[in-house]
DNA sequence: TCCATGGAAATAATCGATTATTTGGTCTAG
DNA sequence: CTAGACCAAATAATCGATTATTTCCATGGA
């Protein structure tokens, strides 16, 4: 999930980073608003220069746009936007998954079924983000033996950028539960080894979450 | 190609950005080779703060590696990750050319021929980067109207993996003018709208091209 | 000989202050 | 009235100095 800079102990920067990859994604600032620096300063106590720093790697990182002489702003949320990037997911995810059922060994199924079944144990009481960060990593176990750092990379990324639609949705029950049963059967396939109906299925299941996400497009 | 940094006066950390990522993949640096900043101070003669910034963005990027408390280094090259860059851009590229022969209009077309008539008259004489600049962008003109800017976005991020390793390749004279001829072959089976042997082609000249980088891999 | 330890030198990260640019409002000329 | 120029306040970017961490080498013990 991270950009890898563990060795060492943990930088200001790298911290400030992950605080304000959190914050972007749990929508703790509003889609377009300029990120003032000292305001950011103030809030999460830290000095300017790690601060800078983890907005430079954010905005490569594509999560804010940066404009030279002005600053940080937090990217807009459009229909387009989100289009693109649930197109994007289900051609990766879906190549993705291909791979991990081609290439993935027992070690992936246990990690697979474990996943599943701490997502599935999250329920109403759970955190805010928490869910989120439990469907992240099945997410991530689906595909993760798939063989390529590269396309894992880009899915996170995409799966990042995807979460700012997702969390400001309302919660629809009905479709959440659609959605849970799609994560079971998606294991069952998975285990079954059966590519071609895994990768339909995953593709189902990402335009359906888009779906429940497009309601936090500006106009409504 | 750049990260949309563009309004404004173009700042010191922007710049050096550029500067860094063009050395970088002209194959100015060791692969692997640590970054000394005071070096690179002296080097490019800039300041401290915007010269961390840029390595911060090409660290997210994706051109550097960042360890905590240990600075930059430039990535290895590896025939693993040769290949892993090799097979996402056929997959990439390859749906990327199939979606702009569906959408690219008669501008989409002039172009192409415009940036495949420049990159034809390019020869032995030309300078070193220019090629490479040339190259690139025909092969942008070629996907540019796909439709998914995330796509665009993760290709020219392939493209400046690669180009690492293409530097490096020696000159086979005869397998660039196989290559020089798929190019002309490309342009034609897009101007016909055959996105079928389009992709083919597309994912047998990533292929190619991958296979004069490869000599640029560590143990030779 | 080989590891472990200590400490100085090198270097990465951070801070505080300064400079450069943009923004927003006001005034004047047309 | 409107458009443009100008000034002051806000804020982004940069610099120079300081602090924290790692690296490297020398030394001593097993």
């Amino acid at each position: 999930m991270n950009q890898a800079t563990r060795p060492g102990s943990a930088t200001t920067a790298s911290r400030i980073y992950e605080a304000l990859r959190q914050d972007l994604l749990n929508g703790r600032f509003d889609a377009g608003e300029r990120l003032s620096i000292t305001r950011l300063r103030e809030t999460y106590q830290v000095g300017l220069s790690p601060l800078r720093e983890a907005l430079n790697r954010l905005a490569a990182y594509g999560l804010l746009r940066q404009e030279n002489q002005r600053g940080f702003r937090v990217l807009e949320l459009t229909r387009v936007e989100l289009a693109d990037i649930t197109e994007m997911r289900r051609q990766l995810e879906g190549l993705a998954l291909e791979l991990a059922i081609r290439y993935g060994d027992d070690e992936w199924e246990s990690q697979l079924l474990a996943a599943n079944h701490r997502l599935g144990r999250a329920g109403e009481s759970t955190p805010v983000g928490e869910w989120e960060q439990l469907h992240a990593r099945f997410h991530n176990a689906l595909v993760a033996p798939c063989g390529s750092t590269w396309l894992l990379r880009f899915i996170s990324q995409l799966h990042d950028q995807f979460d700012r639609y997702r969390r400001v949705a309302p919660r629809a029950q009905e479709l959440r539960q659609r959605l849970d049963t799609q994560h079971q059967e998606l294991v069952d396939l998975a285990l079954a080894r059966d590519a071609r109906r895994a990768r339909e299925l995953i593709e189902e299941h990402i335009t359906l979450s888009s779906e429940v996400a497009k309601h936090s497009c500006h106009p409504a």
